[in-house]
DNA sequence: GACGATTGTCGTACAGTGTGCGAGTGACCT
DNA sequence: AGGTCACTCGCACACTGTACGACAATCGTC
């Protein structure tokens, strides 16, 4: 049996292109995005695609290998469209790159769904984390520390973004308001609850109307980053510089 | 128009059942799970599942309202696998449910993609939250504090494992090996590393082959659940617990 | 026991999917 | 002028989720 290799868009050296004429991979991954901006995950099918680029859809496979490339390509873009600070504080670089790639995420809610499925190995991706890294080195880490670090809060954005995006995305799909979904959520919440009453507030918002859902979720977020910054922050050999003074009480 | 309602397999009650025969939820779940892990997620069709159960396909309709209930049921099950640890000390419970479902994940690498798409309300879900946010009270944390931290860790350690498995998963349904894997990256990474070299650690494992992978990537989930659990003890009014004393050097 | 209601199974069918293949088209180079 | 590429696209294949309605089996009630 011949050993199977291991592609992925960025693997493989990128063909020869002749002068701009008809479709482009930038356009398709432009649209792609669109289309999943939109409509959905779901959505997303070559037809369509084809459909919305006047093009037929097997055209694309020119341009793409297959649809996981054009994901592989879109998911890229998102990390891409992160703002990348210039700063001399490690905290703030740090922190606004998180926040950065927060909004991202939460703009593009399908982002999560490819993340979860494709490995993450493009250029902007690359650079999201090299990034982080470059201040973390200049904070003090040495060695593996550096990138481990670095993943570390970008593991926390991620993961603390991801399900918050999922369960708007799958709001939106299906055409339902945030105030609908409390209520039809409110007996099961309301039974949680009961059982454990550790997590009253994970899902107050579902009960209590008063509280802004989304600036609840920010401040959560907000408390995550900082005290996984703070827990950075004392492995530096001297932590001299800047407290914890952030917009959580 | 009329609005739509948000369904999920537990915001409806459960139908009346009868006695034992024939196909059961449970024993659907159960080959749910086994086809994933066997075959992974693009494996999984009901024609598929229902063979495997020696029914036919449309007959799961009758337990399960669609596949994307099938695949809240199955993940909540991931979640039930975590196992629970019993102590007074709050570190040492967080770090255990996080080291817990990090294995569970890493089981089941499909995890972390239905968590992309769908939102995890299910019971088991539930309980490790609350077995977390329990500890969390426990050590001083108080009111909206308890969810944030707690969620936190969850975050971290979903963020931290998600890419991982996916990456494992992508290798293993292509039937390739990590060796392979990483010699078929080896250009791509070199060129990465030179233009970013901060991150050269991130993907050592591809060049320099005497560091075990798997060993490599323990220290680095070890490295930010330290440093996140080292935050939040910060934040304890009187932090006289127990110092960070783990296997990172 | 009889009989209607409920629970559960399944064959068929429909609209739609990703993508391999091979024929076609036009622009460029020699 | 002829050949070689970069592209586009129609067709076809195997396969998907699931709505529907016809069946069978079992139950509660008389």
């Amino acid at each position: 049996m011949p050993e199977q290799r291991f592609t992925s868009v960025w693997t493989r050296e990128s063909k020869p292109r002749r002068a701009q004429q008809g479709l482009s991979r930038e356009q398709i991954v432009r649209a792609t995005i669109e289309l999943l901006d939109a409509e959905g995950m779901e959505a997303l099918s070559m037809r369509k695609l084809g459909a919305k680029l006047g093009a037929g859809a097997t055209s694309l496979y020119w341009h793409v290998a297959n649809k996981n490339e054009l994901l592989e390509l879109a998911m890229d873009e998102v990390f891409g469209a992160v703002r990348i600070p210039d700063s001399e504080n490690w905290r703030e670089v740090v922190s606004n790159v998180a926040w950065g790639l927060r909004v991202a995420i939460m703009a593009h809610p399908w982002f999560t769904f490819v993340l979860g499925s494709l490995p993450a190995l493009g250029p902007n991706a690359l650079n999201c984390s090299a990034v982080l890294c470059a201040a973390l080195s200049r904070a003090g880490f040495q060695g593996h520390d550096v990138d481990y670090a670095g993943a570390a809060v970008l593991s926390y954005t991620i993961g603390a973004t991801a399900p918050e995006a999922a369960y708007t995305s799958a709001l939106k799909s299906r055409g339902i308001t945030m105030e609908q979904a409390n209520r039809d959520l409110a007996p099961a919440v309301e039974q949680a609850v009961r059982a454990h009453p550790e997590i009253h507030a994970r899902f107050q918002q579902a009960v209590d109307s008063t509280i802004d859902p989304i600036a609840h979720r920010q401040l959560s977020f907000d408390f995550g980053l900082v005290a996984m910054l703070d827990g950075l922050a004392a492995r530096l050999p001297r932590s001299a510089d800047m407290p914890a003074n952030h917009l959580t009480n």
